[in-house]
DNA sequence: GAACATTTTTAGTCTATCCTAAAAATATAT
DNA sequence: ATATATTTTTAGGATAGACTAAAAATGTTC
């Protein structure tokens, strides 16, 4: 396994491989590679088994490609834990670095800093940390296009992508806020969200989708 | 810049190739590669100025070069004084996860861990860990196998290799223990240390070379 | 100083990863 | 259904890094 075989099993269960077949096209656009260069991972991944392939379709992941994905992004969000919560990084600068030490984390070091993180259950953004077993612990969470008006609801999870998080940080809206959904344009239009203290918050569709929420109970 | 040029320089350094002509046959012996390879490598850092290369002698780091090995040295050992301080590694485990975390750490990454580990000076070996901008403090410490009979001395830094690591802890000598040397047998032969209550510690020429003190005050 | 030994360099390959350009397959629009 | 557009694959190359085997240079021994 090298960083780069591993950097693409992970794009291709972020674009949903776990479940779905993924075209080259949305890992080009993914990993900022050629078509070409796709193929021929695609065609290394295969060998190994751990993607399945249907010509001019695209790929999946096979169960010992969705374990190796797992275990990676148990690394990549212990790191973020690590970053954010000890080294003082904001939540929009863990990224890069856990991007990078991901690979190159035995699993001695992940144990040893999972024990001094005092085992988080989640990332800075939310995300679930994987099992060390490349298991997937039980979440519930939905896309914030789906909540009822009225209803008082948290955000759970939001996309860890640096633009989106400024926008989020603009806003100021973090995990564990509480809302309630008071107007929805139609046609995919904007969503009206209300503060406890009752300030309003304008969110479009598209980022609206990137944020993943539950209702209080 | 790649891991593997930066390995190389740091093998370079460490032979002491920022004062001295490397042969090539020594970076075979400590990179584990063959000779071709290290003839290879020796052509791509002498095209960016990094080496400075006499034919069938070896090579010697240029300033730049120097300053490259010390700033991979002091992201080598800010990790390590992490790893043995927060995550509980012995001093004999440090080394490895270091070796791999020093190449995939951004600037912030190190300055950010030097502060949250209060600017450490020394390493878990008590190697004196290089400035931000490749400077090197000085130090005072000279090999055991120079240290005169009778008076007092401290240990101030030890070979991070492993088995040697293992041998110390064996003999139970730990950074900043006092103790005088007491007898040392011709020929090279072994030096007798004595601590402050008087035990005996016996100690092979070749393993004193690897242990650097300071006479106490 | 010739003979033998060691070390370094060169020549020729290999793999992983990337690329561009062209060909083949698939999708869309009229 | 044919023409056009998009996507995927193939073909051919590039670069970093590693190897082995052979050639060239240097060192050592008698
Ligand atoms: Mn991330
Ligand atoms: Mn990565
Ligand atoms: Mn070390
Ligand atoms: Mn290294």
């Amino acid at each position: 396994m090298t960083p780069n075989k591993e950097n693409f099993i992970k794009a291709i269960y972020e674009l949903g491989g776990d479940h779905s077949v993924i075209s080259n096209k949305k890992l080009v656009k993914n990993l900022s590679i050629s078509a070409a260069s796709v193929t021929e991972m695609n065609a290394r991944l295969l060998k190994e088994n751990l993607i399945s392939h249907v010509p001019y379709r695209g790929v999946k992941l096979t169960a010992s490609g969705i374990r190796i994905a797992h275990q990676l992004i148990r690394k990549h969000r212990i790191w973020e834990v690590f970053l954010s919560e000890k080294l003082g990084y904001n939540w929009n600068e863990v990224h890069a670095d856990a991007d990078l030490l991901e690979h190159v984390s035995s699993d001695l070091l992940i144990e040893r800093l999972n024990d001094f993180l005092d085992e988080p259950e989640f990332d800075p953004h939310g995300g679930v940390i994987p099992n060390k077993d490349g298991s997937l612990p039980e979440t519930s969470a939905f896309p914030l296009t789906d909540v009822s008006t009225g209803r008082p609801f948290t955000i759970k999870e939001v996309d860890d992508d640096e633009e989106f998080l400024n926008y989020l940080l603009e806003k100021d809206i973090q995990l564990g806020d509480h809302y309630t959904l008071t107007d929805v344009e139609s046609f995919d239009g904007p969503l009206t969200l209300e503060t406890p203290e009752g300030r309003q918050i304008l969110i479009g569709h598209k980022a609206a989708f990137k944020i993943l929420v539950d209702y209080v109970v």
